[in-house]
DNA sequence: AGCTTACCATACGTGTGCGTATGGATAGTG
DNA sequence: CACTATCCATACGCACACGTATGGTAAGCT
């Protein structure tokens, strides 16, 4: 087996990085051949053409994303109880947490959602993703809170301000974002 | 006075129309021309180059952006007395609201906004109008709500829920995404 | 009628990016 | 050592898009 200097899933997770910075767009052949120090021979041996790139970026966001998110809640059951209310706290927190391989995955998810904006299929994915997503915060506030409505509404809610904090370029008069991200969120948990 | 067939202002719409529907690598000179019946001669001669007319873009959208949405609640003084809380009430009914010139105002919005996260200069106009439109909603939401820390963290909210809504695709075991987000609005103004 | 101005068409050069075709290099295998 | 499979480089054709240079046309003025 030869030592591929680029793998196919280098490729992906390049395409992962340009895709988080740029857009779709910018999800171009000759320049990620630029950043993994190859040509174009390389990408058209792993890949039929770019379209296929573009399918294998989704497959691994839709893969792992979801999961990605809710195990890091779950998973930090190294603590005592992890209440309802703390893993909905871990979630609000998570929004503002930038780490991951090199490359931040909120950015990753602004830019699938802004590019489902105007593609179906990309939307589909969004769609199953985000589904997942609300049920798993619909089982979370269904913990304390009993009226399904209001359980819909606060879950919006919160997907909301985790999503759309990140588009809003306001000041908040000597507090931070993180700060009233934070009040907004505990504002939403209580009772 | 020659009539033109194709006005600088005329470029500047179908820029607005073509960046609301595949973001800003979307306003694309010859695109625009052959949606204008023209040919690039024409924007030639109305600009200097391209970041002129993304500039001109940038300009008109800052300059109508805010007040066209403050007008329309302000400007509802037909009825009886308009309260601040109705008037939050039709600042989030506008969120669902696709009309103008033939160009959905929102989704102008929202291209902005994913363009702001890739372009400093954008981000500062995006900066400047989220200010703005926040400095409005605090001044409706201290009407009934005195902390000021309350204030800061439900206009976020709300404004999170306004943006943030068109970027998820989640569905609600048979609400639709129109109810859930009137639902969600009245959480926010209650009390 | 002649001239000027406003506005647009045409044609060209250049850069960039996709896809293809083909050759070369390297490691494993018989 | 020959042979093959794996992986990548090189070179090409093509399409598109920006910007420029230049010519053309119609309206208004004198």
């Amino acid at each position: 087996m030869v030592v591929a200097r680029a793998p196919r899933s280098s490729w992906t997770e390049a395409g992962l990085r340009a895709l988080a910075a740029g857009g779709p767009d910018a999800v171009r052949i000759e320049a990620l051949a630029r950043t993994l120090g190859v040509t174009k021979g390389s990408f058209y041996w792993h890949f039929d053409n770019r379209h296929a790139l573009l399918d294998d970026i989704l497959d691994t966001w839709e893969r792992v994303s979801v999961d990605e998110v809710i195990e890091r809640i779950e998973g930090t059951s190294g603590d005592e109880d992890p209440t309802a209310r703390s893993k909905l706290e871990r979630l609000g927190a998570i929004a503002s947490s930038s780490e991951a391989l090199g490359i931040e995955p909120v950015a990753v998810d602004l830019a699938i959602r802004d590019w489902a904006r105007r593609d179906e299929k990309v939307a589909r994915r969004l769609r199953r993703v985000d589904n997942r997503r609300m049920d798993y915060m619909r089982s979370l506030f269904r913990t304390f809170c009993t009226d399904a409505t209001e359980v819909e509404d606060r879950c919006l809610l919160g997907f909301s301000l985790w999503i759309g904090s990140n588009f809003i370029a306001a000041d908040h008069h000597g507090r931070s974002r993180a700060e009233v991200i934070q009040g907004a969120f505990r504002r939403l948990f209580d009772a």
